[in-house]
RNA sequence: GGAGAGGUUCCCGAGCGGUCAAAGGGAGCAGACUGUAAAUCUGCCGGCGAUGCCUUCGGAGGUUCGAAUCCUCCCCUCUCCA
């Protein structure tokens, strides 16, 4: 490929990035016109894909549409031997069942932004698994402590006191060596693997390859708007909710945050951003179009259309729509016991709670009676709260 | 190996013999307001068909009418010394 060429792509494929090391070494690969080999890592433990993993993925699919081969690495090894954060200490290692129902997991959900044709599927256990402790201390010579504990998570947590484990220091060495066993091109990630990708680099040079060219990309925060998005804080849109789901999700972000969510998200022309970003449109309906356009995406815009449709009955005409999810019960219930296997409400206290809060409705009327029961077909509809809604059939 | 500090409910953090299901804050949920925004106000925030019962304060024993609080042993973390 000419230099001129590459430079090219290389500034698109920088864009939305938030860090590209360095810019020239990629501009260079390219030019060598062979397919590059890009790296992601997942740890296989929590399966659902979010929006936040989606910007990652685009980016890659907009290596594969160059026709570069997309690496998807499974942390299998790293995830057996169990906590690679630190953080929860309960976290128990995955067994093998696990990790590979995750992992299929993964791979389907991918599949929704990447062309698997293009997309190979490692597993680390395939190279860690044969690294016997002469191995590993072959490795770990190449790195020195100081260097380690530069990562600045572990310097907080040593300058707060906190528990900071040998193996935990392990963890960017084995991520690294992954690189090398892959002898990767480039690896991307999130801002918060920076160091651990370029460990990457370094062991690659130690072990005389050229060293990986790392991107990151920017983390999204969740729909809180402070803690980056992820399954265990609750706060994420999964690529495989449904149309509603994700339209009501993204309705209910700030509107700060929604700025954020058309750079990161969509491909909104300039003077439509400048629109928004001044108030011209007006942020609802602004937001109604970033979350059409994100249902839009994943689900199609006929999909996209009947969300919206949903969202304005449900919530702007406290209308029940026609489509909500039956529920069907063969006799009366307890509402109480109706509701935890609605799973409206995780536990009796929780239901008898929401009930003496007024947050409950059949039919329409707020119901404060603890011991209510629920015929079906003499009562229809059941609503907690203002998002959990369902009709009660026979 | 020695000396000291500490482990409390989702998180932070008070409590240091009864009034403790455990202050306060955060998160979360619900109600009001609204654009399912922000801000604000109010309430809830272990479980159980419940004006009572059961399980929680690192673990196991013990003292006591009664323990998160006292004693013993154990486990774990942090700091300093070696």
């Amino acid at each position: 490929m000419e230099a001129e060429a590459a430079k090219e792509q290389t500034a698109e494929l920088s864009r939305h990035t938030a860090e590209v090391i360095s810019a020239a070494e990629l501009t260079a690969k390219l030019a060598e016109g062979r397919p590059l080999r890009i790296k992601l890592g997942m740890d296989p433990t929590a399966p659902d894909l979010h929006l936040g993993h989606s910007i990652t993925l685009k980016k890659l699919r907009d290596f594969q549409q160059r026709g570069h081969t997309v690496i998807f690495l499974v942390g299998d090894f790293t995830a057996m031997i169990g906590d690679p954060t630190g953080r929860s200490e309960t976290r128990k290692p995955l067994s093998p069942e696990q990790i590979r129902e995750n992992a299929a997991t993964y791979q389907r959900q991918v599949a929704l932004i990447l062309d698997p044709a293009k997309t190979e599927v490692r597993f680390n256990s395939e190279w860690m698994s044969q690294v016997d402790t002469r191995k590993l201390i072959e490795i770990a010579a190449k790195l020195s402590v100081a260097r380690m504990l530069e990562r600045d998570d572990f310097e907080k947590r040593l300058a707060s006191q906190e528990p900071l484990f040998l193996h935990e220091i392990l963890y960017p060495l084995i991520q690294g060596y992954d690189s090398v066993a892959l002898q990767a091109d480039v690896e991307m990630g999130g801002t918060d693997q920076k160091f651990n990708m370029l460990v990457g680099r370094e062991l690659q040079r130690a072990y005389g390859q050229a060293a990986q060219v790392v991107m990151t990309m920017p983390l999204l925060e969740g729909l809180d708007g402070v803690r980056k998005m992820s399954k265990s804080y609750g706060n994420y849109v999964g690529l495989t909710d449904s149309p509603e789901e994700m339209f009501g999700k993204l309705m209910s972000i700030s509107d700060r945050l929604m700025l954020r969510y058309f750079e990161l998200l969509t491909n909104t022309d300039e003077a439509t951003m400048a629109a928004v970003k001044s108030g011209a449109i007006h942020p609802m309906e602004a937001k109604k179009r970033l979350a059409g356009a994100i249902v839009a995406e994943y689900h199609g815009a006929n999909a996209a259309g009947r969300a919206r449709e949903f969202f304005e009955t449900r919530f702007q005409r406290h209308e029940v729509p026609a489509d909500i999810p039956v529920f069907r019960i063969a006799d009366e219930m307890w509402v109480c016991e109706l509701m935890k296997q609605l799973r409206f409400a995780s536990s009796t206290s929780e239901a008898r709670r929401l009930l003496n809060q007024g947050a409950v409705r059949v039919d329409g009327e707020t119901i404060a009676d603890v011991n209510f029961r629920f015929v079906p077909g003499a009562h229809k509809i059941l609503e907690v709260g203002r998002r959990r809604v369902a009709r009660i059939e026979r």
